[in-house]
DNA sequence: TACATTTGACCATA
DNA sequence: TATGGTCAAATGTA
């Protein structure tokens, strides 16, 4: 796409209406949201272990649960930090830009390049849940870092020809107890990640081209070992569809279920 | 035995 | 030449 600069007004240091402005600082925010992610990491490590010794649907469902968390947290900070950090998104801000200016804007290569470009980084404590398989193939010592460096490519990148890689470093500074990683994507997923008879031990995370339905849950599925975090794929053939099929018709139960419930209880919605 | 990870070597770039 | 990214053989695991 090219750029028409023509519909681009003059940057407006200051923001004239805060109401419906979308550059304002959001850094407050976007720390929040970072603890919640945390603290759902924490919890998610309390409680999948327990369900480890039931295996039944319910491991499978809470997992795309907390994944689904973390996905949301995840978008809601990367959609935070592309209206505070990048020099061109104050024009979003000027008084004189209408909605029609706006809406071309961020279908521009400025907008475009950015949010969707070359790389896109993450801070996340669960790097290798984002609901897609990778494969690890090299592992680095980074200069002045005392944390090593991994380098995964998408698994289907032969068979699908999918450029998707991405890398993991542990952060030399935590701000909270909980170990955080920095994970960067490069080039976007071309392949169709359920092919194969991957059965879902799912959780999804930080997918930046992620949608949030359960169909986009289902299809996009990881297989993690909760112990080692090596990627492991389940073989379960016709079973494993049997089970799809029937994790989606609990999470429509789910999705129907009322929400003023002062006990949430799965059992009672199965 | 098939597939994933590890790790040293090689290559590109600044 | 140092650094970081990728390759591919060796190794590990289920």
């Amino acid at each position: 796409m090219k750029l028409h600069t023509r519909y681009l007004p003059q940057a407006s240091s200051t923001c004239a209406d805060e109401s419906e402005c979308f550059a304002c600082d959001h850094q407050p925010a976007i720390n929040e949201i970072e603890k919640v992610q945390a603290l759902v990491a924490q919890l998610r490590a309390i409680i999948l272990p327990e369900y480890e010794m039931i295996p039944d649907l319910r491991l499978e469902l809470v997992s795309q649960l907390f994944g689904s968390l973390q996905d949301c947290a995840s978008k809601a900070i990367l959609e935070l930090q592309l209206l505070t950090t990048h020099p061109n998104m104050n024009v979003l801000c000027s008084n004189s830009i209408n909605k029609r200016e706006r809406i071309y804007f961020m279908h521009t290569n400025i907008y475009q390049s950015w949010r969707y470009g070359e790389s896109t980084s993450y801070m996340t404590p669960v790097p290798h849940y984002d609901g897609h398989q990778w494969r690890k193939y090299g592992q680095k010592n980074i200069t002045n870092s005392k944390h090593q460096r991994s380098y995964y490519r998408c698994t289907y990148k032969h068979e699908q020809n999918c450029m998707a890689t991405k890398t993991v470093q542990q952060q030399e500074h935590n701000t909270t107890e909980t170990v955080m990683y920095t994970v960067v994507y490069y080039a976007h997923h071309t392949c169709k990640a359920n092919t194969g008879p991957a059965l879902p031990h799912v959780i999804e995370t930080s997918t930046p081209q992620s949608a949030m339905s359960p169909d986009r849950i289902i299809a996009s599925q990881e297989t993690v070992s909760p112990h080692t975090g090596s990627h492991k794929i389940l073989e379960n053939g016709h079973a494993t569809q049997q089970l799809t099929e029937d994790m989606q018709v609990l999470l429509k139960k789910i999705a129907c279920a009322p929400l003023d419930s002062d006990i949430w209880e799965m059992d009672a919605i199965l």
